[in-house]
This record gives C-alpha cells, structure tokens and sequence, in this order.
RNA sequence: UGACCCAUGGUGUAAUGGUAGCACAAGAGAUUUUGGUUCUCUCGGUUUAGGUUCGAGUCCUAGUGGGUCAACCA
C-alpha cells in the first residue's frame, strides 16, 4: 500500500528517517489527536556537545516540521552533579542553534511534589516498597544478566508500614542511603532494570533549584516518563542504551495510570578523532588538557561556536548524517564539509601571512604606495570589494616560493612569473640567504607594470596565484592554528595500560603571528574570513583591536598537499 | 551462561516485496586572478547459510559479527 499523502509541512526533499515513519503513522492514525510533542531533556551536569547537537536539532526539528512543540526540560533529580552554570550553558547553547523553546522552560525538579505523590499511588497499589538494605547488598542481590536476582526481605511489608516509612524518608528522618524506595515488579526479570528498581534515594543535599527543601530525590527512571506524561510529551525520544529502560518507563506509567508518551531510541552521534563523554570531557577541561569547555578544540557547542562553526553548518550536518538505530561513527571529514561549504559563502576574503618571507620588487618606486582593489566573495559579488595596499616590500608565505621546486610547483621559483592576487604579475629574479642557515631572508622580484589587476594586460596566463601582503601596512595579529584534538580515530578504544589522554594530539595548537591586510582592522569578535588560500578564521574573544586574535576555523582542501608533493 | 537492539561501498544514510540511490571521503579531468569554489567522470556495497515468493537489501529460521543491560548516575 503506498500512500504518498503528504502530511502539512512536510519537507519532500529527504526521505523520512524511522521516526518520522512512526510519527506519521500515528498522525494517520489519530494518535494523540495528531498533536506532536516533543522535548529535549538535558541533565545540567555539564556542557553540551555536538551529540546533543544532534538530538536538540532531530527534537526541535520535529516540532517544526509536523507544526508541534517542543519543550526544554531540565533533568535535574540529582542535586550532587547539577549546577546552575551547566543551566545556563545549555539554554545558550539551544538558543544559539536557533531554536526556541518558547514558554516551555520546565524542570524535572518542577514536579517534584506531583512525583512524589506517585510513588505514594505506587505504594498504596502495593507497587512499591521501602527497602533498609544498604547499596551493596540491594546490588549483589540483583543477581546478573545472566542470573536472576533475589527477593529484598522488605519485599513484602504492608501498605502502611511503606507509607509510614516512605513519609518518615521525606521529613528527614533517616541518613543518607538508609533506606530507598523500591518498584515492586520481578526480581527474575531477565531485563534488570524490571529487578525492583530503586526509584526513591534519601539525598541530604541542597538543589540548585529546590533548595533544601526535599532530601528524598527520584531516580531518572521515575522523573523521566512521569515527566514527560506531565507535559503530555507524545514521543520521547531517547538514545539507545535507554531501550532497556523503556519496559519499565512503560510499567511505571500504566501502574500509576496517567498519559502514557511514546518512547523511541535512536543511535547517538559518534564522531572520530574525540571523545563525546561528559566524564572525559569534564577530564580534560579539570586537568587543563585544554582551556576550558569552550576551547575551540572541544566537541562541545561551546567550543564549536568559539571555533568558528555556525549554527547553520551545524543543523545542517545534523540533516546530513540522518537518524538511525545503528551504531554510526560520522568521518570529521563530514563536519568540517558543512561548515567549508557555508562559510564559502558567507565569509568575506581577505590576505595574510602566517609564515612570511620579505619580497621586495626591485623595480617599484620606494615610497610609492597603490591601493589594490580586490573582491570580497568571489562567490556573491554584491559583496563589493575593498582596497587592499600595494608597496615595494611585501610578505609572501614561505612555502609559497621554492629555489628548486618540484614538478607541478605552480608558485614562485626564480625565473617565472607568478601572479599576486588582485595586484601585479611579478618574477622572481634573485634571492638572499642568511649565510649560516641557508635560509632565505628576501626575495628580489621585477613586476611588470602593464599587469595590475583589471589591465589588459593582467589577463596574461600565468601558472600561480599567490596571496601578499604590503610589509608597512601588515597589521600584526596572534594565529591560532586548530588541528584535531586526538592524534588517532577513536581515543575512547585506548589500549591496555593508557588512556583516552595519552592519544591527545601534541600539535592541536598551533600558535602563530599573522600579516593581515590592513583592512582587517575592523574586525570585531566573532567575524569570520577567509583568508585567501589558507583557511577560514574567526576573530576570537580575547582580540582586542590593537592586538586581533584569530582562530582557524577549518584550513580550505588543499589538493596540491594532498598529492605529497609538499614539503 | 541470559535478555534486548543492530547489520547496505572506506564513512554515513535511502530504497516500505519489483532497476541498490544520495552525501562525505578517495581518484581523474574541465573551469578558475584562491592548487579554493563550481562542473563532469571514476572507484566502490546488501554479514553468512537455508527458507517463503514469479521476484528478497526488504519477510521467516539459524549462524556470524557488533552494541546495550548487573549506580541509591542520567
């Protein structure tokens, strides 16, 4: 039977991922009278990363194309872990990615009384029990997962006595971990989280949002589906560790007898060459692996954003690599095409130098000074263009010229003319060295006048094309050189004996100064460029604007390095 | 000696019993005042064995491989 009925706002141009087939099979059949309803859930104990990316824009997405909500709900049943920075971290990072929760900010900590009074439904039902055995023996009496478990000696108190208890759990009257509250349901289950899961914990502990007003606390198992039944979430979607969960999500909600959400696991985004757990995540920033949780290495929203990333690119990689339920490690080589493909677009061009060697054009007048027009995006012209100083001395990229280069080296060599984009064609025509290294410190040129850009002449055929920069109008400026920050593909699979740490990528960082064009002045925090035939930057917090700080975003494909001829 | 989930090019992801497609990556070429962009082309895939069917990537059985589950974490 095939049905192409198109439901409204529907997107044709990618086929449906499993959710959406699931989704539009309960609109068809009237499901929660067609209503979506969807929810992003994050526990504030700490920073987003580009996995969350993924479940922000699939959850968010949802809602916006079947014309639904989509709410923003803090997990917070665990006052240890959770911290109001982790809040606001989050709300930023959701709202940078441009979505809007609107007036559904909630808290799992919101319903706290309204949880609790399901538990006492439980209890009353004889669904649920107070247990005194401590965690180390609730836990070896679970049994495995291959081995039943045992029944809790507690198991069979009356009604009053675990409302009596549960009551007195509340008022304070017992210490941390003295007793718990118990879901009744099968100790031989072969599923363990059926095995009498712990659903209440007494936490002597002061909540960011709660304050010290309950030291009994609800496992996630009792917050999360209750909570989503609360605000009438229809589809609760979830990574896949939590399909062993969803027998009990399910249990829970049928047992105290309120809405019952629907819950679908996806697979979480993996991406090589870093790590994606909060722990190790946390790891790095406490050990000062790296700056902090938004160093422009780290796979965090905070870090992607202070790297260069925009929003766009990233909603549109989470498009890109679809949703499934298979186990999935995406190629970073994926991320960085999304965000190379929307800064072409967007960022304007400009040249500098990040490892210069001095030209001077022999034949130009000493104090003469040009100013070069050049185009800011070749890509949209209505981007106009900007003057660009053109003088006797200039800065070239070292690697740009070589005495003896190698076939298919289209750059400077002596003896042939190469072209300085949107300036002259210029030739090389002898080169200085420091006597001791052997290095070269200048490099004399003639130009030929009848080339400048725009001139007939101009139009000449020349091999290369290379980006300068007028030495007196250099501004000076710190370059920070990204590269990945794992020198191997999956750093979480160490080897006896090491760690995630031990594969860090000793060259992450790169810290350079760069000879800018003038017209780079302006920049203010968070423009982006690029600089022509280097990469694309973004102009970091720290800049100030007598001393610009620059991060490279992503370098631009190089296919002349890719052909080892480099170097 | 368990239960559950998963299996399509190198990496992701489509194909809803009827021509295995798309993207990234890789390779070749064209264009180019960025060795960028753009365009063209190429490479390369259904885990295995049975079964059902006119027809199976798709359904069934078994195997194999991978993942998840034994916090008073989420």
């Amino acid at each position: 039977m095939k049905e192409s009925k198109k439901i409204p706002g529907e997107k044709p141009a990618r086929s449906m991922n499993f959710i959406e087939e699931i989704i539009k099979e309960d609109i068809r059949n009237g499901k929660n009278d067609g209503r979506v309803h969807t929810r992003f859930p994050p526990e504030p104990n700490g920073y987003l990363h580009i996995g969350h990316a993924k479940s922000i824009c699939l959850n968010f997405g949802l809602g916006e194309k079947y014309r639904g909500k989509t709410n923003l709900r803090f997990d917070d049943t665990n006052p240890i872990k959770e911290e109001v920075e982790y809040v606001d971290s989050i709300m930023e990072d959701v709202k940078w990615l441009g979505f809007d929760w609107e007036d559904r900010l909630f808290y799992a900590s919101d319903y706290f009384e309204q949880l609790y009074e399901y538990a006492v439904i439980l209890i009353q039902k004889g669904k649920a029990y107070v247990c005194d055995m401590p965690a180390d023996e609730i836990s070896a009496t679970r049994g495995t997962p291959n081995r039943p478990g045992k029944d809790s000696p507690y198991r069979d108190r009356s009604v009053e006595e675990n409302l009596d208890l549960f009551i007195r759990m509340r008022s304070g009257e017992f210490p941390d971990g003295a007793r718990v509250l118990r879901a009744k349901i099968d100790m031989t289950s072969p599923n363990m989280h059926m095995r009498d899961p712990v659903i209440y914990r007494i936490l002597h502990a002061s909540h960011h949002r709660t304050g010290d007003t309950w030291c009994i606390y609800p496992m996630y198992d009792f917050a999360h589906g209750q909570s989503d039944s609360i605000e009438g979430i229809t589809h609760s979607i979830c990574t896949l560790e939590f399909e062993v969960h969803r027998p009990l999500y399910d249990w829970l909600i049928r047992e105290i007898g309120i809405y019952a959400p629907r819950q679908i696991e996806f697979a979480r985004l993996n991406l090589n060459y870093t790590v994606m757990s909060k722990r190790k995540l946390l790891e790095l920033v406490q050990e000062g692996k790296v700056t902090g949780w938004d160093d422009p290495r780290m796979p965090t929203i905070s870090g992607l954003r202070r790297r260069g990333y925009t929003p766009e690119s990233i909603r549109n990689f989470a498009e890109i690599i679809g949703v499934a339920k298979r186990d999935n490690v995406i190629d970073v080589s994926l991320l960085e095409f999304c965000i190379r493909e929307d800064l072409n677009k967007r960022a304007d061009r400009v040249m500098g130098v990040l490892n210069p060697v001095k030209v001077v054009i022999d034949n130009f007048p000493e104090d003469r000074v040009e100013e070069m027009e050049a185009m800011n995006n070749p890509e949209d012209p209505a981007r106009s263009t900007r003057k660009v100083p053109f003088s006797r001395e200039l800065y070239i990229e070292r690697e740009d010229f070589m005495e003896d280069p190698p076939r298919k080296f289209f750059r400077m060599t002596p003896g042939r003319e190469v072209r300085l984009r949107s300036a002259y064609i210029v030739k090389c025509e002898s080169v200085e060295k420091d006597p001791k290294s052997g290095q070269i410190t200048v490099i004399h040129c003639t130009y030929d006048p009848m080339t400048r850009s725009g001139m007939p002449d101009s139009n000449r055929k020349v091999k290369g094309t290379l980006h300068w920069v007028s030495a007196r109008h250099a501004i000076e400026s710190k370059v920070r050189l990204y590269d990945r920050l794992f020198s191997v593909p999956d750093p979480d699979n160490a080897e006896e004996g090491k760690t995630f740490k031990d594969y860090l990528n000793p060259d992450s960082l790169n810290v350079v100064k760069g000879y800018l064009e003038p017209s780079i002045r302006e920049a203010q925090a968070g423009d982006t460029f690029q600089f022509e035939r280097k990469g694309y930057f973004i102009v970091d917090k720290d800049s100030r604007s007598d001393a610009l700080v620059f991060n490279r975003v992503v370098a631009l494909r190089d296919s002349w390095a890719k052909t080892g001829h480099q170097k």
